[in-house]
DNA sequence: ATAGAATTTGCACTATTGTTGCAAGTTTCA
DNA sequence: TGAAACTTGCAACAATAGTGCAAATTCTAT
């Protein structure tokens, strides 16, 4: 079985074109994606809207998780396996490439814990990286 | 004399009205603010585009830096000494309560350096934890 | 296979956020 | 104080995001 078929299902969401080519984007894709690349690469062939409710979806199902960025554009990618509703375990490092753009999910490398002041109880923690990727050195 | 003039003279900039204000909502604030922050506080007094533009000039001297979200709104806050004109030394960690949803600088606390996988060169790192703050517990 | 229920989609509309050019206003500095 | 340099506000525009609702699609149980 396709693997967007079986993501879908397993997460109890109806199976529809949109869903399924969105998310064989980003299972084809090596980085995070926009929502802007994921209009880009339909082809406008989904409204507008339809690509933010099914990013809002999959994200509410632990299927994506969100990465903060500083120019107001919210990267998506895909999580792996340990997430799932309502609880992502997103917690590996991030790398943006400042050469080629892209931003690379490091699974294996897990944002460290720090030693916060006294009374700060911490729930969830997002690192990025910014710097040169291996490809594009 | 006044903190803010002296940072903005520090900066070589012209001393204006709506610089002053709205360092000085840097000055008084105890957490990060975003844009829409500013224009409540100043009760719309500076153009829209004005406080864009103040905010990004800021950036540039090194006086506030970005934290990055993921939600669709830039945050600035105040950075300390070491930040210069061109080159941000805000390696510190970000604290976002989901209480009150104040986001607060650990000017003490220094992101941890990571193992990154062989060919990734790092340049910057920035660091948000979500959780609950001192005041909210 | 199919009808009815449930869900999803697209459209129209609205809101928010960010950018640019330019003339008028302010600040700086000699 | 006056000319040069810089900053602001306005108007227009562009991009990004959210909502209600009717039509279309998908699902479920026959």
């Amino acid at each position: 079985m396709e693997q967007q078929l079986e993501i879908l299902k397993k997460n109890g969401l109806s199976v529809t074109e949109g869903r399924k080519k969105i998310l064989e984007l980003f299972l084809d894709a090596d980085g995070a994606l926009a929502h802007a690349d994921i209009e880009k690469n339909t082809d406008a062939a989904f409204d507008r809207v339809t690509v933010y409710r099914t990013l809002q979806t999959f994200v509410e199902k632990g299927i994506i998780h969100q990465i903060p960025t500083t120019d107001n554009a919210i990267l998506y990618a895909l999580c792996k396996d340990r997430c799932e509703e309502g609880h992502h375990h997103d917690e590996h490092v991030h790398f943006i490439c400042e050469r080629c753009n892209k931003t690379i999910c490091l699974d294996d490398v897990t944002v460290p814990a720090v030693k916060l002041p006294k009374g700060f109880q911490p729930l969830q923690s997002a690192m990025v990286v910014r710097g040169i990727c291996d490809d594009c050195r």
